[in-house]
DNA sequence: GAAAATTTACCGACCGGTCGTTAGGTAAAG
DNA sequence: CTTTACCTAACGACCGGTCGGTAAATTTTC
């Protein structure tokens, strides 16, 4: 058997992402893991704890898999392509860690809330960032960048949502169909 | 003051969309509506009943507020524009309920599920129509039409999760910017 | 149109149950 | 003999929901 404390993650992920955070027990998570729920705190002080590790590292491995996905990309167009497929990708790969990073903020104390958001916050900033030096270049039309990168991050964060592993299209054709259609939207056609 | 119903109807949404459901307790909505808690429980049969009000109410809503936008406009594209434009337009102008609506579907039973799907369900056809049906025209690019549908109200849907009613924008130019990154990606680059 | 009956809209007190968490103990491993 | 990884048992707080009751408003009856 794997180490337990990674077991109580995945299974708190597991349920999370089914009931949610705030009707989820404690005593939940140790019956999907074998254990009594007081075992529970050997391993995680507490039940906030639990979530922030699970939000901390997905936000952690999110910004990791950008980073990665952008090395040695050169264009702004080919660079926004790759932003779009590793964030839709890791997003699909990984929905219910996602789905619970997108949903369950409010479950964690006000100091851990800001930790997330300030890495959330510097993620959004690289996708800003391709924005903007698109529209100086005139590759992308000339439109309000942070409402844009909210559009572009939300659109393919909420694949998570409605995203089935054994459904009709595999990860790669959805990454395809949301690249081209966000990339035609930055573009703006002509403009009427 | 208004009736006692709409109170704790009003006062609900507001504790809901800042807290989550599960994490709002019947005396936070009785103590924010003024009255004891039992009182609650003569207008709702329960805290879920109480819920599946405020989900109905906003689908319903939600759909006339599409058809009425859609009554005697012509011509796919036109049609599509509008329907975003109300789209967004109500996800903005109602975020809270919408927001909830999104968010807090696993607090009601299954029958209520059902029943508030079915109303998506319906709601998201008339998009998907209308993308097929300009797919066929040849206004829109030949596109998958489920995903598509789901990019376009997801990522308006989406819009209440950040909004800001005392923003930098108001409703009516993020619905435009809206507007027009979806109608170009729904082109497709065909302009291009 | 006054008296009686009923309904409306609330209250305070309380229920069984579950919550997250802790204290203290134990058996095995290092 | 200390540390690791668990256990049983229990804690107080709070949960959604129910109870019997009541003052005021409304409707019905004579």
């Amino acid at each position: 058997m794997a180490d337990m404390k990674e077991t109580i993650k995945s299974v708190s992920i597991d349920l999370f992402f089914k009931k949610g955070y705030f009707a989820t027990s404690i005593s939940d998570i140790a019956k999907g893991s074998g254990i009594q729920k007081a075992s529970i705190y050997y391993h995680y002080a507490s039940k906030e704890d639990l979530l922030f590790h699970i939000l901390k590292s997905t936000m952690d491995d999110l910004t990791t898999c950008l980073k990665k996905s952008l090395e040695a990309v050169e264009g702004i167009e080919q660079r926004m392509r790759a932003a779009v497929q590793s964030h839709v990708r890791f997003h699909l790969e990984r929905q219910k860690e996602n789905f619970i990073a997108n949903s369950e903020l409010r479950g964690i104390t006000a100091e851990h809330y800001r930790t997330i958001v300030k890495k959330r916050d510097a993620y959004e900033v690289i996708f800003q960032d391709l924005i903007r030096v698109g529209a100086e270049e005139g590759i992308f039309a000339d439109v309000d960048v942070k409402i844009l990168s909210y559009a572009i991050l939300t659109l393919c964060t909420a694949g998570a949502t409605w995203y089935k592993s054994n459904g009709r299209l595999t990860v790669a054709q959805i990454a395809d169909i949301y690249e081209n259609f966000i990339i035609s939207g930055l573009k703006q056609g002509s403009l009427s």
